[in-house]
RNA sequence: GACUCCGUAGCUCAGCUGGGAGAGCGCUACCUUGACAGGGUAGAGGUCGUUGGUUCGAGCCCAAUCGGAGUCACCA
C-alpha cells in the first residue's frame, strides 16, 4: 500500500524508543516552566520533596504521577500551571546514609571529620543524589519547572526557617526547656512523638518488693524496665487507698542503690492496677517526671546518651541498658527483691528511623507550643475556606490529631540541617535568640542543635515561593497553591503542619485541596520494604514496559485513599493496551493520506459511525474531564480505556473502513477527517495519564503547536452530539452482535457468506434498517440480505430479536433443531422473567405512586419491549415445534 | 480502649448523589478478516461477609455481628 510510505510510526510500540529523547524535548521547549501570563489563571502545586539521599521508589511514583497528571490537564486547560519540584535535606535519614557511606569508604566517623567537615562532605553526596532523582522525575515524564527548583537547605529556605523559629519564640511560641523526651541511642537524638513507633512486644513484668525503713513492711511494686529502678526517687500511692494509707511519708531503702526515697500519694495511681503502689523515675517516665515535679522529687538520670549506663548506676556503670536490665534482675532476685517475672505483651516505642527502642529521656530541649497553633487551624475547619480533603474522611484522622495535640519537640542532635538560631552567653548563660548572630560573638556559643526535619518542610507551600518576601512575585502568584497530594501515612508529619504554619504566617491555608493516597504493597498485600527485599524499583519497571504503562497502572489502580497492590501482569496488561493505541494510529495515518490540520473537516455529511464517535466522544470528553477534575483518575482511566479499545477500536475503525476502502472520494475525506479529529482529541484526553505515547503519535498526526503537553485540553461539541444516529448505531450493533452470536452457535465462521432476512417490527424500523443496511450486510457477511416484514421465512432458519427487528439466518442442514429449541426456550425463560419482575413492579402501587416520573416510564417502555420479544420468541417456538 | 478502611466473578479491583451488578488477568470454543496473534469473535463464572432495619426499591443508607488491615491513645 503506498499509502503506508506516509506512515512514520514503526510497526511495533517500542517504548523504549519513543521515551528515550522525549524529555529532553519537553524541557528544551519550555513547556513545563510556568509563565506568569496574567491573561490566564494561576494553578500551582508543590512537589513533596523527597529525601535527597533518597532513591525514588513506586511511592513516590504514584504521588509524583498524580499530580503531574493534574498538572498536564490545567495547562491544556488553559491555566498558568506551576509545579515547584524540589527536594528535603531530611536530617536523620541523610545523616545516617552519609555516615554509614564514611564508614564503609574511610572508616571513619563524623567526629573523626568533625562537624564542619562533615557537613561539607554531605553536601557533596546531596548533589550526587539530586542529579540522581532528576533523572527518575524525567524518566516518569513528570512537567516539573526546574527553573524554580528548590531545596530544604537553600539559602532563601534557610532565611525562612530561622524568620519562623525567631518570631515563635519572640511570642513565646518556641521554649526551651528540661523534660522527659523520645531518645533514641542509636543516632543520639531526640525525637518527636510521632516519630516514635510503638510495636507489641513481648516483655517481662517484674515484680519487686521495696523494703520500708525501720519497718519489716515491704510495699510491691511492679515494672517492664527495671534497671530504671536505680533512678527511683519516690514510691507512690493512692491518697485514698486504705492499704497504703499508713505507709504515706515514710521513706523506703532503695535496694542496691541505698538510697533513702519516699512514698508519696498522688491522684495519678490506679489504686486497681497491679499492687496500687507505683516507682517513680521522674527522669525516665513522662509520668514519673509529672508526678516528680507535684512532690518536688530528685531527678536522677541513670544513662549516658548512647543508651549505656552513667555513674549514677554505680556498679552498672558502662554497661548497656540492656545489659544492665539482665544484671540488676539477677542481683534483684538474689536479694529476694524481685520475687517474680510475668510475661507481658506490651507496647514498646522505636525510632522511626533507626528502629531503636526509644528512651523516656530527662533532656533540655526546644519545644513548639502547639496549642494556639493547633486552634487555629482546627478553627478554619469549621468556615467555608477550610481545606478540602480529599476523600473527606481524612478531615477527621486530621482534626483528631490536632485536637489531641502536645508540644513538637524540635531540636536534634545532628550535624545535619538548620542550626538552631539561639546562642548562649558563655559567663552569663543568657540566652538569645535572632537571625543574625550577637555583634560580640566571641563571648557567645550557638546552639549545637539543628532543627526538625518537618520544621522547614511545613514551610514548603510557601518558603519555596519566595516567603519571607511577600513581594516575591511567585509568592504573590502562586501562593496559596491549589492542591497537595500525598500518602495517608505523613498527614501528621507535614500535612498538619503546613496549614498550621501558613495559617500563622501567611494568614492563609497553604493549598485548596489535600489529596490524599494509600501505601503501595506487593503483590501479597504486604508492605515493601528493605528488610523484606519486596521492593520494586520503579525504573525496573519503565524499563520494561514504559512510564507510560507504570503511569496508567498508578493511576488507575484503585480510589482515592485506598493501598494499591503491585501486580507485573497488570502493567503487562496496560502496555497491551498502548500497544493497541499505537497500532490504532498507525492505521489512522495509514489512511490519512497527507492530510494536514487546517484540512480536518467536518461539515461534509456523515456517515452512521462517524456522527456515533463523536457523540461517544463528546460522552467521553464529559467523562473524562468531570472525573480527572474530582481525582478520580480510574474511573476516568477506564472510561478512555473503554472507549479507545471498544468504541474507536472494535467497531468505529472497523466500520469507517467501508468508506475509506471505498471509491466514494467525499465520503472518503468526511471519514478521514472524523478519524483524525476523533484521534487527536482522544490523544489529547489521554495524555495527562499517558504523555510519551500521545505526544509521539500526536507529532506525527495532523497538528497545530509545538507540543501536545501545550495543546487545548477537548471541550463537548454540541453540534456533533447526535443521540438519534446514536441509537441507530446501537441498533446495528445489536443486530451484528445476534449474528455472529448464531454463527458461533452453528459453527459458522464469519468468512461464509449467509443468507439474511430482517423483519422489521415497525415502519420506522424498516425505514432505518434500510439506511443501515450497508453496515448489516457487511459486518454480518450476507450474500444477501432481506428486509421485509412480511418476508417469507424458511423453515430451517436460526433466529434472534433485537429491539425493532426480528433476524432469521436461513441455515439449512447446519441447524440441530433439538439444541436450537432448547436454546430458545432458555431464552423464553428469561423474557418471561424479564417479563413478570417488570409487570410486579408496574402493579406495585408504591413504585407507581413515588418513583421519579421517568423511571417508571423506562420500567413501561421495558415492558412493551420485553413483552415483544417475548412473543417473538415464543412464536417461533411454536413454528419449530410444529 | 476509641476511631477508620476493607470484605463484590478463580485472582486483583471498579461500581459517582439508592432504580435490579462491571473491568483487567485467568478459563472454554472458534478465527492468519488488508493497525494490532502482545489481536479478533462468542461464551462460562457472582446468595455483592452474615443478620436485622429504613425505603415503592439497597452492593450502595442505618444497626448489630463475623473476618482482615490500619491509625491513635494506653496503667506503672
Amino acid at each position: 500500500m503506498s499509502e503506508n510510505n506516509h506512515v512514520n510510526l514503526p510497526p511495533k510500540y517500542d517504548h523504549v524508543a519513543i521515551e528515550r529523547d522525549r524529555y529532553s524535548f519537553w524541557l528544551e521547549g519550555k513547556f513545563f516552566e510556568a509563565t506568569g501570563d496574567t491573561n490566564k489563571t494561576p494553578f500551582s502545586i508543590v512537589i513533596p520533596p523527597p529525601n535527597v539521599t533518597g532513591k525514588l521508589h513506586l511511592g513516590h511514583a504514584w504521588d509524583t504521577t498524580m499530580q503531574d497528571t493534574i498538572s498536564r490537564m490545567k495547562r491544556m486547560q488553559g491555566y498558568d500551571v506551576l509545579w515547584l519540584p524540589g527536594m528535603d535535606h531530611a536530617g536523620i535519614a541523610t545523616q545516617a546514609v552519609v555516615e554509614a557511606k564514611l564508614k564503609e569508604t574511610e572508616g571513619k566517623s563524623r567526629y573523626d571529620l568533625g562537624r564542619e567537615k562533615f557537613v561539607d562532605t554531605v553536601w557533596e553526596w546531596k548533589e550526587e543524589y539530586a542529579d540522581h532523582i532528576r533523572e527518575q522525575w524525567g524518566k516518569l515524564g513528570l512537567g516539573l519547572d526546574y527553573t524554580r527548583e528548590r531545596f530544604t537547605l537553600d539559602d532563601g529556605l534557610s532565611d525562612a526557617v530561622q524568620e519562623v523559629f525567631v518570631n515563635l519564640y519572640e511570642k513565646g511560641l518556641i521554649y526551651r526547656g528540661e523534660y522527659i523526651i523520645n531518645w533514641d541511642p542509636a543516632t543520639k537524638t531526640a525525637l518527636s512523638d510521632i516519630e516514635v513507633i510503638y510495636e507489641e512486644v513481648n516483655g517481662k513484668f517484674y515484680h519487686m518488693r521495696y523494703p520500708i525503713k525501720d519497718s519489716d513492711e515491704t510495699i510491691e511494686i511492679a515494672t517492664t524496665r527495671p534497671e530504671t529502678m536505680l533512678g527511683d526517687t519516690a514510691v507512690a500511692v493512692h491518697p485514698e487507698d486504705e492499704r497504703y494509707k499508713h505507709l504515706i511519708g515514710k521513706k523506703i531503702v532503695l535496694p542496691i542503690v541505698g538510697r533513702e526515697i519516699e512514698i508519696v500519694a498522688d491522684d495519678y495511681v490506679d489504686m486497681e492496677f497491679g499492687s496500687g503502689a507505683v516507682k517513680i523515675t521522674p527522669a525516665h517516665d513522662p509520668n514519673d517526671f509529672e508526678i516528680g515535679n507535684r512532690h518536688n522529687l530528685d531527678r536522677v538520670l541513670v544513662m549516658n546518651e548512647d543508651g549505656t549506663m552513667n555513674e549514677n548506676a554505680g556498679q552498672y556503670e558502662g554497661l548497656d541498658r540492656f545489659e544492665c536490665r539482665k544484671q540488676i534482675v539477677k542481683d534483684l532476685q538474689e536479694a529476694g527483691i524481685l520475687f517474680d517475672i510475668e510475661d507481658h505483651v506490651h507496647q514498646v516505642g522505636h525510632s522511626e528511623r533507626s528502629g531503636a527502642v526509644v528512651e523516656p529521656y530527662l533532656s533540655t530541649q526546644w519545644f513548639v507550643n502547639m496549642q494556639p497553633l493547633a486552634d487555629r487551624a482546627v478553627e478554619l475547619q469549621n468556615t467555608k475556606e477550610k481545606v478540602n480533603f480529599v476523600p473527606n474522611r481524612f478531615e477527621g484522622t486530621y482534626l483528631h490529631w490536632l485536637e489531641n495535640i502536645r508540644d513538637w519537640c524540635i531540636s536534634r542532635q545532628l550535624w545535619w540541617g538548620h542550626r538552631i538560631p539561639a546562642w548562649y552567653h558563655k559567663e552569663t548563660k543568657e540566652i538569645y535568640v535572632g537571625k543574625e548572630a550577637p555583634a560580640d560573638i566571641e563571648n557567645w556559643e550557638q546552639d549545637s542543635d539543628v532543627l526538625d526535619t518537618w520544621f522547614s518542610s511545613a514551610l514548603w507551600p510557601f518558603s519555596t515561593m519566595g516567603w519571607p518576601d511577600e513581594e516575591s512575585e511567585d509568592f504573590k502568584r502562586y501562593f496559596p497553591t491549589d492542591v497537595l497530594v500525598t500518602g495517608y501515612d505523613i498527614i501528621f508529619f507535614w500535612v498538619a503542619r503546613m496549614i498550621f504554619q501558613g495559617l500563622e504566617f501567611t494568614d492563609e491555608k497553604p493549598f485548596k485541596d489535600v489529596l490524599i493516597h494509600g501505601l503501595i504493597r506487593d503483590a501479597e498485600g504486604r508492605k515493601m520494604s528493605k528488610s523484606l527485599g519486596n521492593g520494586v524499583d520503579p525504573m525496573e519497571v519503565i524499563e520494561k514496559y514504559g512510564a507510560d504503562a507504570l503511569r496508567y497502572f498508578l493511576l488507575t489502580g484503585s480510589t482515592p485513599g485506598q493501598d494499591l497492590r503491585f501486580h507485573w501482569e497488570k502493567v503487562e496488561s496496560t502496555w497491551n493496551f498502548a500497544n493497541k493505541i499505537w497500532n490504532a494510529s498507525r492505521f489512522a495515518l495509514m489512511n490519512m493520506d497527507g492530510l494536514t490540520y487546517e484540512e480536518i473537516d467536518l461539515t461534509g455529511e456523515m456517515s452512521l459511525p462517524d456522527k456515533w464517535i463523536l457523540t461517544r466522544l463528546n460522552e467521553t470528553i464529559e467523562h473524562v474531564t468531570m472525573n480527572t477534575d474530582k481525582y478520580e483518575f480510574g474511573e476516568a482511566g477506564r472510561y478512555l480505556y473503554n472507549f479507545i479499545w471498544d468504541d474507536f477500536c472494535d467497531w468505529y475503525i472497523e466500520m469507517a473502513k467501508i468508506s475509506l476502502y471505498g471509491d466514494d472520494e467525499t465520503k472518503k475525506a468526511t471519514t478521514r477527517s472524523v478519524l483524525a479529529h476523533v484521534l487527536d482529541q482522544t490523544l489529547r484526553m489521554l495524555h495527562p495519564y499517558m504523555p510519551f505515547i500521545t505526544e509521539e503519535i500526536w507529532q506525527q498526526l495532523p497538528h497545530e503547536g509545538a507540543s501536545i503537553t501545550v495543546a487545548t485540553w477537548p471541550t463537548v461539541n454540541n453540534k456533533f452530539h447526535d443521540v438519534e444516529a446514536s441509537n441507530q448505531m446501537e441498533q446495528v450493533m445489536a443486530i451484528i452482535k445476534s449474528v455472529r452470536n448464531i454463527r458461533a452457535e452453528v459453527d459458522t465462521p464469519m468468512s461464509r457468506q449467509v443468507n439474511m432476512i430482517l423483519k422489521p417490527t415497525s415502519t420506522e424500523a424498516l425505514e432505518q434498517l434500510s439506511v443501515n443496511r450497508l453496515f448489516i450486510e457487511r459486518f454480518c457477511n450476507t450474500s444477501e440480505l432481506t428486509i421485509d416484514e412480511d418476508a417469507i421465512v424458511p423453515e430451517q432458519a436460526m433466529s434472534a430479536v433485537v429491539t425493532g427487528a426480528e433476524i432469521f439466518l436461513p441455515l439449512e442442514g447446519l441447524i440441530d433443531f433439538e439444541k436450537e429449541i432448547a436454546r430458545l426456550e432458555k431464552e423464553l425463560e428469561k423474557w418471561n422473567k424479564e417479563v413478570a419482575l417488570v409487570e410486579k413492579k408496574l402493579s406495585n402501587k408504591g413504585f407507581v405512586e413515588k418513583a421519579p416520573a421517568q423511571v417508571v416510564e423506562a420500567e413501561k417502555k421495558k415492558q412493551i419491549e420485553y413483552e415483544e420479544k417475548r412473543r417473538i420468541v415464543q412464536d417461533r417456538l411454536h413454528e419449530l415445534k410444529a
